[in-house]
DNA sequence: GTTTACAGACCATCTGTTCTGTTTTTATGG
DNA sequence: CCATAAAAACAGAACAGATGGTCTGTAAAC
């Protein structure tokens, strides 16, 4: 459909693109207000300003649509770990789990992606839309997790291991948000959660840049 | 509704208690297998194998009997902390973080109440219905795990958010299910984290029974 | 005989999808 | 360069099916 081997922008590619990216910004809106099931064409089309002819020509079913939404929401989603805030180096253990959580998880988008893996549960369609997509993910996150931070063991898997944990317990803690006691009680939370992780994972020593092989 | 002061079970009290309690049942099994919007009157109905009379009658709405059927699942979600399966003594903290993960979140129950936790997060009506409820039972929860438990520092808070730490990340752990590369690599999971808590939690020290004032 | 538990028809509304036009872009050919 | 046909992007009406909620009727319990 789109030309990936960077020929030629054409001007209805570009048009293409354009309403397609408004629709799934659209849709991470409403999936995060409303949630995967009230997520619906007319709701969508209210609110990217589209006519129902345009959504139903670019994505067949809902379940396309909330598929390619979620591949564009993944590509943001490896934010904190790609590029630290500070311009050199890596983010401490610490503020990397407080990032996560403010930047990534706790944001329009991360609540998005959590109602889409829900809906995955039940929704065998979906599933087999976005499986491979997720799987592969997951993979490259964890991946370039281990590449700027290790665990005591110095083991990869032990790597990949807490940082799945962390990832999990971050997806977790937004369920839990809406009845958590006080937003203070979250904060000591996230804390406690970041301070224990700081005593299993570490920033991995310089890796010799020049020889890495 | 229903009397609370024990004064009488009458016949009239139990049937409808019964009934009630066969659709709360399929309610749970709709919510983990079908999810929160797919959970429908109809469904629950050819599940139960009542009258649609019947459910309208005891649920004036779809919210009224997922809040019902939600707090049913709460008062069998206190499990393993309640009772340990060795009748005497406390379970070992690398046993109930195992338990509580095989016998409550990943149950059919424990997945319906993520299903009606995720459904909170945008349904008003529903969240509304269980705010107070899902409060107390943290709380009480809370409350129960600190009995038998403590951290390192001996401070009530800190046990009991490291028990929050603990649910959050099973119930975001259920996110991840479908998309964890093997089914081992969801039990290596399980065994890092269960050793990271030991760490942490331990069983409290018996409390000297009789002068605990 | 009055209240409660249940039964089932009824309905307005909404949802995903399909289908038929219309406009814009692109490819073609002179 | 322009004319023109084909294809793609978009617009919007139409529709079948499902859903939550209401309403009237019936049997059981009190």
């Amino acid at each position: 459909m789109t030309d990936t081997t960077t020929t030629k922008p054409s001007l209805q590619d570009k048009r293409s693109q354009a309403t397609r990216a408004k629709i799934c910004r659209a849709a991470i809106d409403c999936l995060d207000r409303l949630g995967y099931a009230e997520t619906t064409f007319a709701k969508i089309q209210a609110k990217a300003n589209v006519s129902r002819g345009a959504i139903t020509h670019h994505f067949p079913t809902k379940q396309a649509l909330v598929a390619a939404t979620a591949m564009q929401l993944l590509s943001n989603a490896h934010g904190p770990v790609d590029r630290p805030t500070s311009n050199r180096g890596v983010l401490p253990v610490y503020d990397l789990i407080m990032t996560s959580w403010t930047r990534i998880v706790n944001s329009s988008g991360g609540r998005a992606i959590v109602e889409i893996l829900v809906a995955c549960r039940t929704d065998a369609e979906l599933y087999q839309l976005l499986e491979d997509s997720l799987l592969d993910w997951d993979r490259s996150n964890l991946a370039l997790i281990s590449q700027s931070y290790t665990g005591a063991s110095g083991d990869r898997e032990e790597t990949e291991l807490l940082w799945s944990i962390a990832r999990n317990f971050l997806r977790g803690l937004l369920l839990h948000e809406k009845f958590v006691s006080s937003p203070e009680y979250l904060t000591r939370m996230m804390d406690r959660f970041a301070r224990m992780m700081e005593t299993q994972l570490s920033i991995r020593p310089i890796p010799d840049v020049e020889n890495d092989k």
